[in-house]
RNA sequence: GCAGGGGUAUCCGAGUCAGGUCAAAGGAGCGGGACUUAAGAUCCCGUGUCGUAGGACUACGAGGGUUCAAAUCCCUCCCCCUGCACCA
């Protein structure tokens, strides 16, 4: 074990003392990129199997001759680091114990890992110790990564690039500016995310937007909210909570009348709101307030269905359309007539009635009432059309008028927004959490559809691994809408057209591909990184203007020899978030040529069959792999667990017995390094070549769709299998002479999976080159006829040994027959025309075996001469069966001679 | 709820687009055997049911349909997973 990790030690070394995997211009290009990762922590297995695939592909296309680019950087970009060190510097146990455990997988030294500790609390600190670790990980998995290109998104010369990119978006107007709701803590005073909050990831908490209506009452407005303004114009009444506490409230000019609850959320949504008085909901009761719309005066009910914490706490009624406003008019009794304003097939004139009725609604505290809610909503949504009483709505679908409603309302000055959480929400400490606005926020506007269609566009261009993601991302283009891009807080590049703001974490992460190319040049030349003004990236990127000096002329050169980025590798995670601004963001800014190549989606990886986590104790960190395991050994494991695109699920016990699979493969060449080479081979040792090629045909066929599980199937499992086979018949010690002559090109068609073990043995052979970057070999031409020969022969076999198991007959002789010409050209007849071959036929025997062909298919071409492959066979045969074999005998003792069937002949055993 | 992806033998997992060669690759587990003082490792055989002649039957979430023929095509239903926005 020790000895593997030190070949490998060995050559990442020489790798890196050769430069090979350090590309300059020359040749065909391919450019391969897999998303940086964050660097606040050690990362996991996981993270390995998006780079093990995306390094797999690098090797097996620099073997085929291209150019291949494969590097890496670091993200540090935002929030999370921030929050880390903050917690280290406050004692935050868990934080301090998750990081001490980090630490314990690089150092070995308590006193070390305290002092660590201790820098942990400056944040740049946590960044550049992760990722220099990172990089040793990396190393040890042998990638092919060309490491002087690595950078981190905090350093300067990576803030002057994305600067640069928001002056472009700038520029095009795809930043603005506006309000945006946010989940918030009153008490903590933040915006709270999923992980603030109390079961947030399990019940999830979204905003909900309500509209406020307005209803004239006293010297101000009622709001009462909705989230069905198309049914105003049925509304008969108002509900008000007569227990709950109101108040009168002014905000600028308006003056309205909410629950207290409302109030205090319309202060962090609207703002500046002044209580003027507090009534209690009784108040309101029997009073009147008139409808905006038709000047209707209607009254205030009481309903306890109110909750004064949610929305406004006031309720406009709708019994036509709402179950609960119909059951609690029935209620109190109230003399008021539904008002219908849609009709929805299958319901009659007021559904609200037929609907409670059809559930059986007690009254308004009953439990069935949300289901009954549910069920309306959904067909009046759907299948409704708008009554003739609606306005300018009248005779439309609801689903195609309900947001021109909400915008009408608005516009007219009939109703405002409210933002509402979808559920009642408390932070992890406890805090309520009310739906706030941000003023000012920044936005990327990806609701552009001229932006849209040209990603559509490049979406319908680009190779998706799995295909199916190119409808998945047509999708996620639809879906997107304006996104904040911008934070208050935490590491990254500052906006450049305000201050006090960082460009966010995942806005800054779009087009870096393009910096690889260029970003180990400006560092040679140690640039000023103020040299990298708004010119410098207008030129080198987009060609605009003149080179100022050679150096801007030689890094364009280097962006127009590499972009676009061919492939691009990661896992589903990323789908509608980074992928999906890599499209746009290249779309936006590069011209077609630029635009990426190809996007390849990994599945996730889970751990013994749960997903990863620190509670469950299964995460494989990937610092200890290449000791514990071997590089090597874990590369082919992720390859040869899971296709690409599902779920792969690391078990320890199938890692262990990899391995020994891993030893008998080493073994074996081995072995064959020390053998003599053939120059006469007798048939066996044809076809195990001609299989070890067909093995191969078909496994670069695989890998060139990037099917590289099927593939080391093919070239490793399988032909392994050949090979014991192949020791049966023949033996071993042959078997290492036969390999002997194709072992280089086994080799290299393994050198991308396992490249350690491959350059190593490659060395024993006597080459002085790289495997790593020798040429990867051509598919042969295959003898089938020789596998046709030994298939047929086991087939044979398998017949003789399910009769022997059947019969329990110990054989003493066994009868072969080949089918005769006169059934063989019997059989031809039938494959033509069956009826044909009937009125051949001269037996019941014939009879009998024209109705067997015709029914079970047996029309297979057969290529081999079925006598003479059964007469080289022989002794194997009788070595297997411990009998005396007679093929084509005269003797048949058992009438069987008759029934063979070309390419199935039939047998007859002895006692 | 919306969107995408799935349900295959004890388990994991191919096969489904292009229907037959599929009782279904590969792996794990389990059973038997060889080797061994023994264990482990390794190798061989087996692993749906039945069967004294190479076969029959039952099977690929459930039900129905198309077809000479369905894991594969069509319809209906049930169940599961992932993402859903500022969080990297």
């Amino acid at each position: 074990m020790q000895m593997k990790t030190e070949i490998e030690k060995k050559w990442q070394k020489l790798w890196k003392e050769n430069h090979i995997f350090e590309p300059e211009m020359d040749g065909k290009k391919f450019f391969i990129t897999v998303p940086y990762p964050y660097s606040n922590g050690a990362l996991h297995v996981g993270h390995g199997r998006t780079y093990t695939y995306g390094d797999i592909i690098a090797r097996y296309k620099r073997m085929q001759g291209y150019n291949v680019l494969f590097p890496m950087a670091f993200h540090v970009t935002g929030t999370p680091i921030l929050t880390i060190a903050d917690s280290i510097k406050n004692g935050n146990k868990d934080v301090i114990d998750l990081y001490r455990d980090y630490l314990h997988l690089y150092e070995n030294d308590e006193s070390k890992i305290d002092d660590l500790l201790k820098k942990f609390e400056i944040p740049e600190n946590i960044a550049y110790y992760f990722a220099e670790k990172i990089q040793k990980d990396f190393e040890s998995i042998g990638y092919s990564i060309d490491w002087r290109r690595k950078f981190n998104t905090a350093e300067p010369y990576y803030n002057k690039f994305v600067e640069w990119q928001y002056k472009k978006l700038y520029e095009m107007g795809y930043l603005k500016k506006g309000d945006y709701p946010i989940t918030y803590s009153i008490v903590d005073g933040n915006p709270v995310g999923e992980d603030d909050i109390k079961d947030g990831d399990t019940d999830k908490v979204s905003i909900v937007e309500f509209i406020a209506m307005k209803f004239k009452f006293e010297d101000g407005h009622i709001l009462a909210a909705t989230l069905r303004p198309e049914t105003i114009f049925g509304v008969t009444n108002i509900w008000v909570n007569p227990r709950a506490e109101y108040v009168k409230i002014r905000i600028g000019k308006d003056i309205y009348f909410v629950s207290s609850y409302a109030a205090e959320k319309l202060n962090y949504q609207i703002g500046n709101v002044e209580i003027i008085q507090k009534y209690k909901g009784d108040y309101f009761l029997n009073k009147n307030v008139i409808e905006l719309i038709n000047n209707r005066t209607i009254p205030i009910l009481p309903a306890t269905f109110v909750d004064p914490d949610n929305a406004t706490g006031f309720v406009k009624s709708v019994p036509a359309h709402a179950p609960y406003d119909y059951i609690a008019l029935r209620d109190i009794n109230a003399n008021i007539d539904p008002i219908p304003v849609i009709r929805v097939e299958g319901f009659g004139k007021i559904p609200a009635e037929e609907v409670c009725e059809k559930f059986g609604i007690k009254d308004q505290n009953d439990k069935k009432l949300e289901e009954a809610t549910d069920l309306l909503y959904k067909e009046e949504f759907y299948k409704g059309v708008m009554l003739d009483n609606c306005a300018q709505f009248s005779g439309k679908m609801v689903k195609d008028i309900k947001d021109q409603v909400k915008d009408w309302l608005i516009s007219k000055n009939f109703a405002i927004k409210f933002y509402e959480t979808s559920r009642k929400a408390v932070t992890r400490s406890g805090n309520k959490v009310i739906v706030a606005i941000v003023k000012g926020q920044w936005f990327i506007d990806y609701s552009n559809l001229e932006w849209k269609k040209k990603t559509h566009s490049l979406i319908d261009r680009m190779n998706f691994y799995p295909q199916s993601y190119r409808e998945k991302f047509h999708d996620v283009a639809d879906w997107l809408k304006e996104r904040p891009c911008v934070r208050r807080r935490g590491l990254g590049t500052p906006f450049p057209f305000e201050n006090g703001w960082i460009i966010e974490s995942l806005s800054d992460s779009t087009i870096y591909m393009a910096f690889y190319t260029i970003i180990h040049i400006i560092r040679e030349n140690n640039l000023n990184p103020n040299d990298l003004d708004e010119k410098f990236f207008d030129y080198v990127f987009l060609g605009r203007g003149n080179a100022r000096n050679n150096i801007e002329k030689e890094l364009r050169e280097n962006f127009q020899y590499w972009y676009p980025n061919d492939l691009r590798v990661s896992s589903t995670a990323h789908t509608s978030n980074h992928f999906i601004f890599f499209l746009f963001h290249h779309t936006a800014i590069f011209p077609e040529k630029f635009q990426p190549g190809g996007l390849m989606i990994l599945g996730m990886l889970i751990s013994e069959g749960a997903k990863m986590s620190k509670s469950k104790g299964n995460v494989i960190p990937l610092a200890k792999i290449a000791e514990k395991y071997s590089a090597d050994l874990f590369r082919l494991y992720i390859i040869s667990t899971a296709d690409y695109d599902t779920v792969l699920d690391w078990r320890e016990a199938e890692v262990k017995s990899l391995e020994k699979r891993l030893e008998k493969f080493n073994q074996i060449v081995e072995e064959t390094i020390s053998a003599k080479g053939l120059d006469k081979f007798n048939d066996m040792d044809l076809y195990l070549i001609n299989k070890f090629w067909m093995r191969f045909n078909t496994a670069k066929d695989l890998m060139e769709n990037y099917k590289f599980r099927d593939a080391i199937i093919e070239i490793f499992y399988n032909f392994m299998n050949d090979i014991k086979y192949y020791e049966k018949r023949e033996s071993a010690e042959r078997a290492r002479m036969v390999l002997k002559n194709i072992l280089p090109e086994w080799l290299k068609s393994l050198a991308p999976f396992i490249p350690h073990t491959c350059e190593e043995y490659w060395h024993m052979l006597g080459k002085n080159t790289f495997i790593s970057i020798e040429k990867f070999p051509d598919k042969r031409e295959i003898d089938m006829k020789i596998i046709d020969e030994v298939n047929y022969i086991e087939n044979v076999l398998i017949d003789i040994k399910n009769i022997l198991s059947v019969s329990n007959i110990v054989p003493k002789k066994i009868y072969i027959y080949t089918a005769s010409e006169r059934t063989k050209n019997l059989v031809n007849i039938a494959k033509k025309d069956k009826n044909v071959a009937f009125k051949e036929a001269k037996n019941k025997d014939e009879l009998n075996i024209l109705k067997q062909v015709i029914s079970q298919r047996l029309f297979n071409e057969v290529n081999i001469n079925e006598k003479e492959t059964l007469l080289k066979a022989k002794s194997y045969i009788e070595k297997e069966t411990n009998a005396e074999i007679l093929i084509d005998s005269d003797e048949d003792p058992g009438k069987k001679r008759n029934l063979a069937l070309p390419g199935k002949p039939s047998i007859f055993i002895l006692k």
